[in-house]
DNA sequence: GCCAACGTTGGC
DNA sequence: GCCAACGTTGGC
């Protein structure tokens, strides 16, 4: 089992709307980066673990935790010219941008800031952490994942 | 709102 | 294949 972490704007998308969804499971669209959509492809398994990470708000950081529930597939929203993820290079025969189904597992009893994570000593070569790094999904490695369960 | 750091696009 | 221009992300 691999462990990863994926951002969403709170305002947009929050770990909470994951849970309210039916099953408390959603199709994690829009992703638009070919890095990001490499690890979906090819990477993420079901029963992956996911830390949820509200980015772009107030105070940004790790809101809880997801589980992957599908396997990727073709992103549809890629193909709707209505959607804001619309890319007319994506087609039925390519489908370019995939995704998966996430669920929602716990809600940390306090989000757990940026801050916090950048001031701890063990999660120094963690990815979320390198400077300018844009990336909304990527892998966490066990031992950050644990050390980052001990912090909350 | 600013700005650094990237990723992508497209002309050549 | 290079690289400038542009767009986006995301913390602050």
């Amino acid at each position: 089992m691999a462990y990863w972490l994926m951002k969403s704007e709170p305002d947009t998308f929050s770990l909470e709307d994951l849970r309210s969804r039916p099953n408390s499971t959603e199709h994690w669209d829009g992703v638009r980066n070919y890095q990001a959509r490499n690890m979906m492809r090819d990477q993420m398994k079901c029963g992956d673990k996911v830390f949820f990470y509200h980015s772009s708000c107030p105070v940004p950081g790790i809101a809880g935790i997801a589980k992957v529930v599908k396997e990727a597939y073709p992103d549809a929203s890629a193909q709707n010219p209505e959607s804001r993820y619309y890319d007319p290079k994506a087609s039925a025969d390519n489908p370019r941008w995939f995704m998966v189904d996430v669920k929602f597992e716990r809600k940390f009893k306090r989000l757990l800031p940026l801050a916090e994570l950048k001031a701890a000593p063990a999660l120094g070569s963690m990815a979320l952490l390198r400077k300018g790094n844009r990336l909304s999904i990527m892998a966490v490695s066990k031992d950050e994942w644990q050390q980052i369960l001990a912090m909350v």
